[in-house]
DNA sequence: TTGCTTGTTGGACGATCGTATAACAAGTGG
DNA sequence: CCACTTGTTATACGATCGTCCAACAAGCAA
């Protein structure tokens, strides 16, 4: 008779992807005040000990996870992007509504984006990468509007418009999805991004 | 030789509101994981204990915290709206431009705010509040958008943009003061407002 | 001054936090 | 089949958490 093996082995690239992925269906769930090594290492079904062995530290584990989701949502940005076709307008539009659509619209992916906001101000590692995420998103943004014909000096207000337009539905349809659906927040992006490209031509 | 009182009483309401203020004070530095019984007794100056006595817990007293602050946020929305005149665009403009000038656009404030947010997913009372706080601000617009002309089949979705852009700006703001200024948002927000209005005409 | 009310203090309590580490066992090479 | 490596577990440790409560003292009434 055998018994069965109390634990199984795994590559170390996958481990730390596992616990990833755990830390951020938790950050999703509870929050950033529920991540706690314990409660992180039961999402994953591991010991409390692995994220220590894999990280050093949870605060190690809970930035990792944050520079994995940022770079998640640019692919997911970036694959829409490159489905649009040569029209600056088309472009524009579909960089902009992606944030709307599946996989970026996934409930779980915003509330874990909600709380990387909420970790910034008191986190420098997450204010780093928070900062990195931004100018990013918003360089990316004033690429595609000067494409559009957009003067460059209105590149840059334009740009922070529509990213805040885009994080303030984020929020409410994370916060209290029952006010709007994300089919909502697409039709109002667009109806923005005609409104910016119209007023200047 | 008289010696110096070991601590002094105060009106129940007035240590309250000592309390809450020490409370939103901790949420804008620390974010919601710092605000624990100790922190907040410490900056106001207080015992621990006297956190129980007034509100029964910290959850509570985290609760009357974003209650007061809503009120504060409301009261002085509904300042800027008496002294913008009878002109429904103007008063439009005055109500939504408010959110990014004094007493409103204080970082504390904003940090204070975006702390909330934070604890909407975990915290059914939080949640409870952050819904009425939207819905009264969304109805408010919708009122003032109705006096502008706009369409009552597009009121919703004009109402839902406005306070989207507000919330995301609000966001960027708090989290990295250094893109843009609070006299950029409020271009930005008028800007926004005259397309819609003139969409609609 | 004396006594009473009660706002206030400060510590006790168990639970949970993050981290470090010794003991264990899975999988592999001999 | 047996060591050996090392991924994994489980526990210990001190710090901090929220809550509770007995003791203290400030301020008022008599």
């Amino acid at each position: 008779m055998s018994s069965k093996p109390a634990f199984k082995r795994a590559e170390p690239d996958a481990r730390r992807q596992s616990l990833i992925e755990a830390c951020a269906a938790v950050l999703a769930r509870e929050g950033a005040s529920g991540a706690s090594v314990r409660t992180i290492a039961v999402a994953a079904g591991v010991s409390p000990g692995l994220v220590g062995h894999y990280f050093g530290s949870v605060d190690a584990l809970v930035a990792a996870t944050y520079v994995q989701t940022g770079a998640r949502v640019d692919a997911a940005l970036e694959a829409a992007l490159s489905e649009a076709g040569a029209e600056p307008g088309a472009q524009l539009e579909a960089f902009v509504t992606a944030s709307f659509l599946p996989p970026i619209a996934d409930p779980e992916l915003l509330a874990t984006w909600v709380s990387f906001w909420s970790l910034v101000r008191s986190r420098a590692d997450i204010a780093g990468q928070h900062d990195l995420q931004y100018a990013s998103f918003r360089a990316r943004l004033e690429v595609l509007l000067a494409g559009c014909g957009i003067p460059a000096t209105e590149q840059r207000c334009a740009a922070i418009a529509i990213t805040a337009l885009v994080d303030g539905l984020w929020l409410e349809l994370c916060l209290s999805p029952g006010s709007f659906t994300a089919d909502d927040a697409c039709a109002i992006a667009r109806a923005q991004l005609d409104a910016i490209i119209s007023t200047n031509r």
